[in-house]
RNA sequence: GCGCGAGUAGCUCAGCUGGAUAGAGCGUCGGCCUCCGGAGCCGAAGGUCGUGGGUUCGAAUCCCGCCUCGCGCACCA
């Protein structure tokens, strides 16, 4: 048990005692000033409506009623209109240190998912061009969430979703058939609506050297699917460069060849939210909050994309995935509403805020104080791979976790490649390496410490009481940040962290000092070394010994 | 016009799901350390949290109106 459960225990006991209502919820947080000690309830000021009492006297009583001493609390007070402040002894707060040596690559995890299945959608491009940093994000963002999921218990299955069926995958056919005349020396112009990028002619430059039966380029099918294939395997050489695997690539073909697609029209006519109206099949997505009726199938035969869209969220579903989280550019937002729509018009007893979506804005790349541009259209745009090539895989992952999904985030591509300690990354990773040199210059193997007989008192300058801390709150964050969905928070705090640890560092000798002083101080390298290494690691970042 | 998101220090952004005197980095200013160096340390200034109401013991956080910016508003995906 933790000081705080401990706290916590004894907060309900008392606030019992007063007559307070169940159920007894005491908010244990950690307040913003030291001087208000290491943990802090306003539990007195939610009971004064109920137990119609002054907050500050139930505090006082509260306090009255608390028998802490047993757990290293040191003292405790009533501040402010009604806050109870927790002070620790040093050893108390310190204690908590041998539970992270002891789990180790473990310190962090809990166990909410309860092994349950959660699918992670991310990336999800179009076969149509190489992946952009709008991608580079969402991997980085989808990868996070997953892993985030996965130490908080849940049984995770990453999926990417092709598209590669439908009107754009005709124009990239066409695009590609243009420029195979244009090497033919015909004059044909890329179709309305076709793709430009420079990798379009190279595709075509391949075709026409594995494809001697058809120098012309007439076989249309045959071109479409040698470019999708083409823009696949480019696909997966930026996702690989950037460190992210996939356990389902998802196929939207495969929807139309398995039925699945006709199947959920059916479905959906049988559920009665259809209707026809000129000469289109409709789905009245009004009935669930849609602000108007969205067209299925086109007049000319052809499904609309949110039906196939419905139709993979249905083997999401069918397939166990009780939970599922779609990350996804904020330009498709207007997709939520429609396909969960379609889901629930369908009368599967899926859940109404299936599947939960996490929407992302635009990226801007930053070079030299100025604005890359980027235009799919014109085909010049930075691409995932660039980017990790100009500045590492870490970099580019951190910067794109360290801004909350909803803001827009501006890439400075200076600032990412620099090894200064302005560059976040760099930092964080600076500080696990010190903490490692620390055990290299000492010749000590860090597995070897367990904390045993350490004298943890010892760990008593306000340094070591604040980095502590931080350590020890590492578990409650992934918990939270899962929760949330938000990656961005264990960067922030990784930051955090490791700016606690450079201050210590800096101020504080470990090897060299009195046994009993290094003992402890070694206890404190070994868990900040081992906290920001598993931050690293949740994030998909290296953590390396030395830099 | 409608929907979603954002608006917090000069700049880039946090703010732990409603808590105490709103924080960090960079920049600015002042001081210190330094054999070497793409260095380091300490301190200070800087805020009507876009704006006007509301909810309550308490609001940057929740609700409503308005303003500004971004993204969407196709029988494209």
């Amino acid at each position: 048990m933790t000081v705080r459960d401990a706290i916590r225990a004894g907060l309900i006991d008392a606030a019992r005692e007063l007559g307070a209502p169940e159920p007894i919820d005491p908010v244990l947080e950690r307040p913003r000033d030291p001087a208000h000690g290491e943990w802090a309830t306003n539990l007195a000021l939610t009971l004064a409506r109920p137990l119609r009492r002054k907050p500050a006297d139930i505090a006082r009583a509260l306090a009255e009623h608390l028998h802490l001493a047993d757990i290293g609390v040191d003292h405790v007070e009533v501040a402010g209109p009604g806050f109870i402040n927790f002070h620790l002894s040093a050893s108390a707060n310190a204690r908590g240190l041998l539970d992270v040596v002891r789990l180790g690559e473990r310190f962090g995890r809990s166990d909410v998912g309860a092994g349950r299945r959660v699918n992670v959608e991310f990336v999800s491009a179009n076969p149509t061009g190489p992946l952009h940093v709008g991608h580079g994000r969402q991997a980085a963002l989808g990868d996070a969430i997953a892993s985030l999921l996965e130490w908080t218990g849940w049984d995770v299955s990453r999926e990417f979703y092709y598209n590669d069926a439908g009107v754009q995958i005709t124009n990239l056919g066409r695009s590609v058939q243009a420029r195979i005349a244009q090497l033919d020396g015909r004059d044909v112009p890329i179709p309305e609506g076709g793709y430009h990028g420079e990798y379009i002619r190279e595709i075509a430059e391949r075709y026409v050297v594995t494809h001697p039966e058809d120098p012309k380029g007439a076989d249309l099918d045959v071109i479409t699917r040698f470019a999708v294939q083409e823009l696949r395997k480019e696909q997966d050489l930026d996702l690989q460069a950037f460190g992210v695997r996939f356990d389902t690539y998802f196929l939207e073909s495969s929807l139309y060849t398995d039925g699945k697609v006709d199947e959920t029209v059916r479905a959906l006519i049988a559920g009665g939210h259809t209707y026809e109206r000129d000469d289109a099949l409709w789905l009245r997505t009004t009935d669930f909050g849609d602000d108007k009726d969205r067209v299925m199938r086109k007049r000319d035969g052809t499904y609309t994309y949110f039906v196939p869209d419905v139709a993979y969220h249905v083997t999401k579903w069918q397939r166990g995935f009780t939970r599922a989280i779609n990350v996804q550019g904020a330009d498709h937002h207007s997709t939520v509403v429609r396909v969960r729509a379609g889901l629930q018009a369908l009368n599967l007893g899926i859940p109404a805020g299936y599947p939960e979506y996490v929407l992302h804005q635009m990226v801007t790349v930053m070079r030299g104080g100025e604005e890359v541009k980027i235009s799919k259209r014109a085909g010049s745009y930075v691409t995932v791979r660039d980017l990790v090539d100009e500045v590492g895989r870490d970099a580019v992952r951190y910067f794109f976790l360290m801004r909350k999904g909803d803001s827009q985030l501006v890439f400075d591509v200076d600032l990412a490649r620099s090894h200064s300690e302005e560059n976040p990354i760099y930092y964080i990773q600076m500080a696990h390496a010190r903490m490692s040199g620390i055990f290299r210059v000492g010749n000590i193997d860090p597995a070897s410490i367990t904390g045993e007989g350490v004298e943890l008192d010892a760990l008593a300058e306000p340094e070591e009481q604040e980095l502590i801390k931080a350590l020890l709150d590492f578990p409650a964050l992934v918990a939270g940040a899962a929760e949330a969905l938000e990656p961005h928070r264990v960067a922030g705090y990784l930051l955090d962290t490791a700016r606690l640890a450079h201050l210590w560092y800096h101020k504080h000798h470990v090897l060299n000092e009195p046994p009993r002083l290094m003992n402890a101080r070694l206890l404190l390298a070994r868990a900040t070394q081992l906290v920001v290494r598993n931050g690293l690691t949740l994030l998909g970042l290296s953590a390396p010994e030395r830099m």
